[in-house]
DNA sequence: CCTACATATCGAATTTTACCGATGTTTATT
DNA sequence: AATAAACATCGGTAAAATTCGATATGTAGG
């Protein structure tokens, strides 16, 4: 766990949103087109669209965010789901507070 | 307040380290020359001594602490004394907990 | 007013980040 | 086996961050 690491995957609007966004996927995606719920996350794809930017980069921040631990993810078919790791999350905001 | 701009600042080890320093100056810092204690902050030049950076960079980052309301800034004489802004901290501690 | 010191700002080089489109890989379907 | 869909990775370009040395500014003391 890397405080300054994760700070960096939180400085970017785009990635600061989708955090935001994964805390209640119903709320602020689209469903999934074979009507799977958002159990185990959320598709590479809705999210893409949801922030209007290209496949390549949302995979990539998916990526960093999975990369410092905020996010964790599961390939399940052609699909890969990406959901929060409130775990880290807490961690993360637990150390920030106790020497920040 | 800008969150991400906030993190983006503290997306930075030596940044971060200052932060941290800046909690307690009696016990990270060297005391001042001319016998000034700590309670309008520290000066650039104990604080660039500390990190073994240039002065510039370090006249820069605290510039850029400054400019994100993570520290607040006093001229006394010759001096520039920096110190953390707790109301600040707290504010962003607490919204990246309600959002994240 | 001249000098010395503390800090800020400028200009430049290097590294990192932010994106994109193109291409690769994996999986499901025919 | 061929195709299509979803995602990952590669290669590139533009922008921003990092960091320095040099220079400017502001202040205190002779």
């Amino acid at each position: 766990m890397n405080l300054v690491e994760i700070s960096k995957a939180l400085a970017n609007d785009t990635r600061m949103d989708i955090m935001c966004w994964l805390r209640d996927p119903e709320k602020h995606f689209r469903k999934h087109k074979d009507g799977k719920g958002f159990e185990d996350g959320v598709c590479v794809n809705v999210i893409k669209e949801k922030t209007g930017m290209s496949q390549s980069t949302i995979s990539h921040y998916l990526s960093n965010l999975q990369r410092v631990g905020l996010v964790q993810a599961v390939r399940v078919g052609k699909w890969t789901y990406y959901q929060r790791n409130d775990d880290m999350i807490r961690k993360y905001l637990s150390k920030l507070q106790l020497i920040l």
